[in-house]
RNA sequence: GCCCCGAUGGUGUAGUGGCCUAUCAUGUAGCCCUGUCGAGGCUACGACCCGGGUUCAAAUCCCGGUCGGGGCGCCA
């Protein structure tokens, strides 16, 4: 709906949502706005049937309304003496209109006005949030994201596939996994798609990444977590840890590298509304690669000389990432976390200790900032250590057979790890809430809309 | 699960015991003007989360509930 100088006295038709409606007597302006911009158009009363203008004119705002009519360069704006005047501007004069739909009014979120929403109420409301530009480039900027993720891994030549989302068991332990009925067999929603990305692996698929949905039991209520939520995954055969680090830095980068190429102009809306809401800008800065590598025993002594408290094998929590932060404000991994503190399915390599002696894994998470954005590793591929680890945490190899038992007949070394999409797009867009960036979230209190 | 905070028109807010018949903005409805363009002017409409309690008097203080916000834990 842009340009228009080709088009002026040509017939055209034209839908959209009506932005707002002005003009009271013989005239109306409609200003419609679809997916591809805004047009103003031009009613006059003496142009078209009474009972047409009177609907045109006494349209509410957000209605659908369908216009037929020629285009014609806008009147002028009155400006100031000495000010230039503004390039020309096209709008449609209109003959003859429907409305397509009529919006009640008054409207629970208003979509251009200039009050601040709160965001409960918005996601209440989230198909009329959506309408609002600066929502709806976070959501385009969503599906580019996913877009060029996808693009980059099927260029290293991994295959997209698709686990289960109902499961007999736990694939992890340690997180609460929410409950269903498979007809007359109790069942979970699957919390990762892990173990089954190592099956398709271990059968001989290679390299395998998943877009799918994870499902969490937790009761937590940050800015950073959700019970349902999309994880990017990959697993590749003849790989470690090192090497999917690699794969991980190498797809954000495309990712980041692409948005600057091609979406600026989402970026440009957002911060066109940060600007109205006085926040920070967002800047699509590419990352250097390699991401700086950050051992836990290297986090461990950095939290220490920070004034953090902590000790060898602690985690490292939220106020420690902060310390970390601040010398590390970007993307930044921490590989060779205690084995201890890893699941079963991680490896290690017995020969690699920590400062203290304790057992190293090849597991390693990704952070920006104080936020984790990803964990991973290399997995356990020998099926005697493997249920050595069950046993040593307590788990009973018995329960995991439909797992393990894939790696009776010869495993590759393998490694992966799983990324939440919405918290890359937090890093991207500069949300301070992962349900800015979730169409309808899911959280401890909110299963609608 | 723990700690802290909050709840006022459709939306966002002001208000800390009587000045509240509750502020402002936005909205909605209408009028005026009008080829507006973030249009403008005028008028009207519309709210103190629920239940107890204290007090001569409660939007305001206390208790409980509900809902929401922030932080932590846990994680992606």
């Amino acid at each position: 709906m842009s340009g228009g100088a080709d088009l002026v006295g040509e017939e055209v038709s034209a839908a959209g949502y009506a932005e707002t409606v002005r003009g009271r007597g013989a005239i109306a302006f409609i200003m419609l706005r679809d997916g591809t911009g805004h047009i103003q158009a031009f009613a006059k009363r003496d142009n078209m049937k009474e009972a047409t203008f009177e609907a045109l004119q006494s349209a509410t705002r957000e209605s659908t309304i369908q216009v037929t009519g020629t285009v014609a360069q806008k009147r002028p704006p009155k400006t100031k003496e000495g000010e230039p005047a503004p390039p020309a501007e096209y709008e449609i004069t209109v003959s003859s209109a429907t409305i397509l739909s009529s919006a009640a009014a008054p409207l629970p979120v208003g979509v251009t006005d200039d009050v601040k929403v709160g965001l409960d109420i918005r996601l209440d409301n989230r198909y009329l949030d959506l309408r609002r530009a600066h929502v709806n480039a976070m959501f385009q900027l969503r599906s580019k994201v996913l877009q060029y993720g996808r693009d980059h891994l099927i260029s290293e030549g991994f295959n997209e596939m698709n686990s289960p989302k109902i499961i007999a068991s736990a694939s992890e332990g340690g997180t609460n996994l929410f409950p269903m009925m498979y007809f007359d067999t109790p069942a979970f929603l699957s919390q990762s798609p892990q173990l089954y990305k190592q099956l398709a692996v271990l059968g001989g698929l290679e390299r395998v990444f998943e877009i799918g949905p994870a499902f969490r039991a937790e009761k937590h209520d940050t800015y950073r977590h959700l019970n349902e939520f999309i994880s990017f995954d990959i697993e590749g055969a003849w790989m470690n840890d090192e090497d999917v680090m690699c794969v991980q830095e190498r797809m954000i980068h495309h990712i980041w590298t692409e948005v600057a190429a091609n979406d600026q102009h989402l970026i440009d809306v957002i911060n066109e509304y940060k600007t109205s809401q006085d926040e920070d800008l967002v800047t699509v800065d590419v990352p250097e690669l390699p991401f700086p590598r950050i051992s836990y025993c290297d986090a461990i002594e950095i939290v220490k000389n920070g004034g953090g408290e902590i000790e060898w094998g602690d985690d490292i929590e939220s106020h420690h990432c902060d310390i970390i932060a601040a010398e590390h404000s970007g993307f930044h991994f921490l590989p060779r976390w205690p084995m201890a503190m890893k699941p079963f399915y991680i490896y290690h390599n017995e020969a690699e200790k920590g400062t203290t002696g304790g057992q190293l894994s090849r597991g390693f998470d990704l952070n920006y900032g104080r936020d984790e954005m990803t964990s991973g590793g290399q997995r356990e591929h020998r099926v005697d250590v493997l249920e050595q680890n069950l046993r040593n945490m307590d788990l009973n190899p018995e329960d995991f057979t439909f797992y393990t038992d894939g790696f009776r007949y010869g495993a590759p070394p393998h490694a992966g790890w799983g990324l939440g999409v919405a918290r890359l797009l937090m890093v991207l867009t500069g949300a301070g809430n992962v349900r800015e960036v979730v169409l309808f979230p899911r959280d401890r209190s909110r299963v609608t809309p």
